[in-house]
RNA sequence: GCCACUGUAGCUCAACGGUAGAGCAAUCGCUUCGUAAGCGAUAGGUUAUGGGUUCGAUUCCCAUCAGUGGCUCCA
């Protein structure tokens, strides 16, 4: 995603050291092979690295990963210049004539119109090849001086995965390497180390781990199950959410998980969204879905009796439960399933109410990453693109032109910052949303703000305005929380499973050092689940050194040590989760310290 | 869905043609200990599932299922 890049990429030598670098690899990649055998396509840098797809005669193994890195580290000793040359269209078909994919690209540059990812260019560009040793490939560089600028102690190969050419899953799926370069050996090894580093914070890891959710094969993919731990975190978000949407003006309902398909004609989800849609069960003749989309049925509320202006917005929130059927190969942890209960919310208004409304639940977003400490996201603006509509976006240009001006309006009055990205919105109108990343680098949507001006038409809604006349409204979906699926995962990773005391599944531990002092802890235990600590004394048979490298592993944020000296003078020895200690402190001064740190979701423990 | 790889006890892994083994967790004893692993014993597996090759399969082959890395797609 160029947005995630610094402009200034392109520019860097680092940037030239992984192009380079990529052709090098397309260089060894070509020798496997018979001459002809093997077509090239593209090979650009990217975030940490580069990558270049080939079409081969075969599928390539780890084993010959290793030969190609090995033959890349020889190339690059022999310092072969990188030599430009700019040629006219009819020479490069002619250099290229056994490489159909080149030809596709010489033939986008030559009609000015697409760059090597088929996205069209502002002006015609010239055709150039890039030349080293025996290697030439249509290429508008920039490069480094020769091979032997790239430091061969400096590059690894990743892996080896597939990508369809063009991005497009009905053409031929290609053969991409992954590979990652740096300045410096040191570089690479801090890079691999980072990685070795995520996947410890991975919430598929953790998440095992802790105890908080597991999948079974029986149950099917993408449905995943919480244990108690899971089930814990999950009460505390809706208290979360339960308490913010009061405080903004909304109200709750409840809706079922299965509606008559009629309703899904009605919303556009069927013609629009059925590929990501359960099939449907037959009653009597009568088809039914699984929900996708709380919104059917919220739009069914709205409608279950007249409205006035006065009555206007209506917040209506549900913490519904969603079943998208997503593809086998897009699952990932909870991150992203096919079960998910959404901390939905429809927000029906005027249009002169739209900017006020949006940009409260846009406030509504930063108090809750003030909450959770996230820092690192971008809004991003999606819009429809013109050759989708009737297809991916409902047919009506006006009403998409008019409210993506509202949205751009509304964040630039509000002062958000943004990234407008075309052909990324919501079938139904323009959307803005949170995009932050994995432990693993990956990209993805947590919370949305999505407009819809389409499906208040089709379900006739409407509200008698100032003026006596039938006014249709704006509806407002928005999920700040995301679900509960992809926010916990994402928390998982975001804490590295520290969580914040009230989010913790088990907030206060305490360890008797011996069994002398078991009737003590189980009274401190008592005292702490009256005023509703989840607490829990360890009275197992453990030494207290074990008892509290338990208690570590599972993050439980304080420890309470008990031995005679603390039941003498009705203390414990507290003992928080990053290792400090507070010796002596009076048991009612400990309670009194976390009630106050679980009321106010403090992210500190002292 | 597509391409590649992987699938052994709850977890992390070993054995890789001669009918499975360790550590941790669990259970039961012993231990009563001052801030990240005390000691011992017991139990736990039709080696994902279903076929095939073989005298013999966890090991080789095929299919299915699931997971992983990507692509596509998304809260």
């Amino acid at each position: 995603m160029s947005y995630q890049q610094q402009e200034k990429y392109e520019d860097t030598e680092l940037y030239r050291i992984r192009h380079s670098a990529a052709h090098v690899m397309a260089q060894a990649v070509m020798e496997m092979f018979e001459p002809g055998e093997a077509k090239i396509t593209i090979g650009p840098p990217i975030e940490n690295g580069y990558y270049y797809d080939f079409d081969l005669p075969r599928n390539l193994t780890p084993e010959d990963l290793k030969a190609i890195e090995k033959r890349m580290r020889q190339i690059i000793a022999k310092h072969h210049p990188f030599e430009k040359k700019v040629v006219n269209a009819e020479r490069a078909k002619e250099m290229f004539a056994d490489q159909p994919y080149k030809i596709e690209l010489i033939e986008g540059l030559e009609e000015g119109g697409f760059d090597e990812y088929g996205e069209p260019l502002e002006e015609k560009p010239e055709i150039s090849f890039y030349s080293h040793d025996t290697f030439t490939d249509l290429c508008r560089g920039p490069h480094v001086e020769h091979t032997g600028k790239i430091n061969p102690s400096a590059i690894k190969l990743m892996s080896i995965a597939g990508a369809y050419w063009r991005g497009d899953e009905n053409k031929p799926q290609l053969q991409r390497i992954y590979g990652t370069a740096w300045k410096t050996s040191q570089e690479l090894e801090e890079y691999l180390h980072m990685l070795e580093e995520a996947k410890k914070r991975d919430h598929r890891k953790l998440g095992k781990e802790l105890d908080i959710y597991t999948f079974s094969d029986e149950v099917g993919p993408g449905l995943p199950l919480w244990l108690p731990n899971g089930g814990t975190i999950i009460e505390e978000l809706e208290d979360l959410a339960k308490e913010v949407e009061l405080a903004h003006g909304y109200e709750r309902v409840r809706t079922p998980h299965l509606t008559k398909e009629d309703l899904f004609h009605r919303s556009g989800h069927l013609p629009y969204y059925a590929e990501s849609m359960y099939p449907p069960m037959d009653m009597d003749g009568v088809k039914y879905y699984v929900k996708p989309m709380n919104c059917p049925m919220h739009h069914k509320i709205f409608d279950a009796r007249p409205r006035s202006y006065r009555d206007l917005p209506i917040r209506l929130a549900e913490y519904g439960t969603c079943y998208r059927f997503e593809k086998s190969g897009e699952l990932f942890g909870l991150m992203r399933v096919r079960s998910m209960q959404m901390n939905d919310a429809h927000i029906y208004c005027s249009e002169d109410d739209f900017e006020t409304e949006f940009m409260d639940v846009i406030a509504m977003y930063m108090e809750y990453f003030e909450i959770f400490d996230i820092e690192k996201y971008i809004m991003r603006f999606s819009t429809h693109a013109k050759d989708g509509l009737g297809k991916k976006y409902v047919d009506n240009e006006r009403l998409w032109l008019k409210t993506e001006e509202m949205v751009r309006q509304a964040m630039q009055n509000g002062n958000v910052p943004y990234v407008e990205v075309p052909d990324e919105a919501a079938f139904y109108g323009p959307k803005v949303d949170v995009q932050v990343w994995s432990a693993i680098g990956r990209e993805f949507t947590l919370a949305t703000n999505q407009v819809d001006f389409s499906q208040p038409v089709s379900f006739d809604l409407s509200f008698k305005n100032s003026a006596g006349e039938n006014e249709t409204p704006l509806v407002i979906h928005r999920a700040p929380l995301s679900t509960h699926e992809r926010m916990i995962g994402f928390l998982i990773e975001h804490y590295a499973g520290k969580f914040p005391v009230w989010l913790a599944p088990e907030q206060a531990r305490i360890i008797p050092i011996t069994d002398g002092q078991n009737e003590y802890a189980l009274d401190i235990e008592s005292k702490l689940k009256a005023v509703g600590v989840r607490a829990k004394a360890d009275l197992g048979s453990d030494r207290m050194n074990a008892k509290i490298r338990a208690a570590q592993k599972m993050q439980v944020p304080y420890m309470l040590v008990v031995g005679n000296q603390e039941v003498e003078n009705q203390s414990v020895a507290l003992r928080l989760r990053d290792g400090s200690r507070k010796d002596g402190t009076p048991v009612d001064e400990f309670v009194s310290l976390v009630e106050d740190k679980i009321a106010t979701r403090s992210s500190e423990l002292l």
